[in-house]
DNA sequence: GCCAACGTTGGC
DNA sequence: GCCAACGTTGGC
């Protein structure tokens, strides 16, 4: 089932041909926030729950060592919480076959996981989160896929020039 | 809570 | 394969 990989490959490298390794991943802070991450054993979590197909193809590209910037959605303000690192790659999301998970889903079992998840850890807690009116302001973000009008993707690549031009941002 | 934008489903 | 109906996401 694997090498279902390479049209994923094909589809990130159509996003950024320059080969980013850079990522943001939505999490709704109710649900599960940064300072939640921080406080679980190793700083690590099972990234679980996306039931998205193109959202699945992004976590199944991603590699050990690669970055995400963790985003605060439907948060007071929806902001850019912090970094983390994907420390371990793409395998199959059990809570998709649990029927009293809220991310069950019917369709999934063992043999047809069809869900992916990743582990990510925890690198830092921005000082200062950057709610989404600021990054609208910046031009250097003005491609950004989260500032694009009615993008809902909760995993998606971003530019390793709009990584850090966020990591500055908050180091301000 | 509202609702626009988007993804998925299923009838045909 | 089209597309209407429905469900979900997420800003506000």
């Amino acid at each position: 089932m694997w090498d279902r990989l390479q049209p994923v490959m094909d589809a990130v490298s159509g996003w950024y041909p320059d080969g980013m390794r850079h990522w943001l991943i939505k999490s709704e802070p109710e649900v599960f926030s940064i300072r939640d991450l921080a406080k679980a054993p190793r700083k690590t979590t099972h990234w679980e729950g996306v039931r998205n197909y193109q959202a699945r193809n992004f976590l199944r590209a991603m590699k050990r060592g690669d970055l995400a910037l963790f985003y605060h959605s439907n948060a007071t303000p929806s902001a850019v919480a912090g970094t983390v690192e994907i420390v371990r790659e793409a395998y199959p999301d059990p809570a998709a076959w649990d029927p009293r998970s809220d991310y069950h889903d019917p369709k999934a079992s063992p043999d047809n996981p069809i869900w992916s998840m990743v582990d990510v850890k925890l690198v830092e807690i921005f000082p200062r989160e950057i709610p989404l009116d600021e990054l609208r302001g910046l031009k250097a973000l003005a491609g950004m896929e989260l500032l694009r009008r009615g993008s809902r993707l909760s995993v998606h690549p971003v530019t390793p020039a709009e990584f850090r031009t966020i990591q500055k941002l908050a180091a301000t």
